[in-house]
DNA sequence: AACAATTGTGACTTAGTAGTCACTTTTAAG
DNA sequence: CTTAAAAGTGACTACTAAGTCACAATTGTT
């Protein structure tokens, strides 16, 4: 946790460091970020740093514990009442998800960035425990959509649970692939992962959810 | 490309030395794996591996090619042809994975390892290009497959084969985050990932393929 | 046995890192 | 204005890395 001296700055100070280390970490895995590289643009000491944080990995917590807050507030918009099918819950959370990085791209691509960069030995414990946590939600969400008879229920619930949790990595990786989005240059340029794509974006992420939908769906009764 | 001086090694020598590194890039990505450790455990100079290869990459790449060569003679014993399904086919290349990883844990792991380190800035450049070649494949897979009417043609190839690929890859990684193979173990322990677990390990593979499958297949025609 | 070519060596250079701490500057309180 | 507390500093330690190179040892050839 962030030393009080750091929650005692000045909001304005804050902001500027927190959202130099957010693009810092949202480059470059944990172990190849470098906190003196930062400093130097900051333009404040190395020594400073530790006065607001207990070490490296305090801040990379840190951060990770400000971009998910931020990102949770605005999922927490999209509320499963409300929608008859699944997939176009499915597709506001996407939605919600694309409000968030137009405003805080830098917590977006941070995100972005450490869903692409678990398995580094320093940081796997840490991942493991979110992917934990993440899948069981995703679990959650599997076993509701079957108890209301919208899912299948002849596959184990944690299997598709972690591929539904894939498919929306997939299609980020996948948006990347195809050169649609570009972290590292729109980092550079300072803009939004997404900016002004969102039509040719949703119709991909439309298509990708068209693809997946019968495998997850409840087969239809056309003759019973 | 490494130089005539390793090429002219004993067998044997160049085996030690190819598995030492294929181990040390096996449990680490790329800027992580230190050369200084392995000589130091190799027991030979630093100096040597100057000898045999350019830098450190020219030895990574020496090993991806050396690795996927060794797995590419197993994948292609699977010819398409004679499956009167595409997933009967899709399980058997599969199995050949596991007959390779059962054979060659070292590469195997090496490669797993890879799968899953992509997006170092240091790599990234390879690992694009080596993307785009396998999704390649996939996509001609998938072509394929719309032409023969088994699989729909109502979503762009280019996401189905993405998709297609990243299954495979997810049902790896989600063996992995269920406890069922541990590579840094197994690598460990000199055994294969797969070791002792095929039985669970294909029963896993098939709930995934059950999953997946009515995404890709032509929808029946039930009534028309 | 003598010589040449190849292979092997490890101290060294250069460069980067996280983290520390005795000290200075700024801010707040009396 | 004076003093005490808080915040800021940057040279420094200790470490690890990739890559080099003058030299030593080994091998092959005449």
């Amino acid at each position: 946790m962030p030393k009080e001296t750091f929650h005692q700055l000045k909001a304005d100070k804050k902001k500027r460091i927190t959202n130099a280390f957010l693009r810092e970490f949202a480059l470059k895995p944990y172990d190849e970020a470098s906190l003196s590289e930062v400093v130097k643009q900051l333009g404040i000491a190395k020594g400073s740093i530790y006065q607001y944080f207990e070490d490296k990995m305090d801040l990379f917590l840190y951060l990770i514990e400000q971009a998910n807050s931020v990102k949770a507030s605005y999922i927490a918009t999209v509320k499963r009442t409300g929608y008859p099918d699944f997939w176009s819950y499915f597709m506001d959370l996407f939605k919600a998800g694309l409000r968030f990085d137009a405003e805080h791209h830098l917590e977006s691509h941070f995100l972005f960035g450490l869903s692409q960069n678990l398995y580094s030995p320093s940081v796997e414990p840490i991942f493991d425990k979110m992917m934990l946590q993440v899948v069981q939600v995703f679990e959650e969400m599997v076993k509701a959509e079957i108890e209301g008879g919208l899912f299948r229920n002849d596959i184990p619930t944690n299997i598709m649970a972690y591929s539904l949790f894939h498919t929306g990595r997939d299609m980020q990786e996948h948006l990347q692939f195809i050169g649609l989005v570009n972290p590292q240059k729109s980092i550079a340029q300072e803009l939004p992962v997404y900016h002004h794509k969102e039509e040719l974006l949703l119709e991909h992420v439309q298509h990708y959810i068209n693809l997946v939908k019968p495998a997850f769906n409840a087969p239809h009764h056309d003759k019973s």
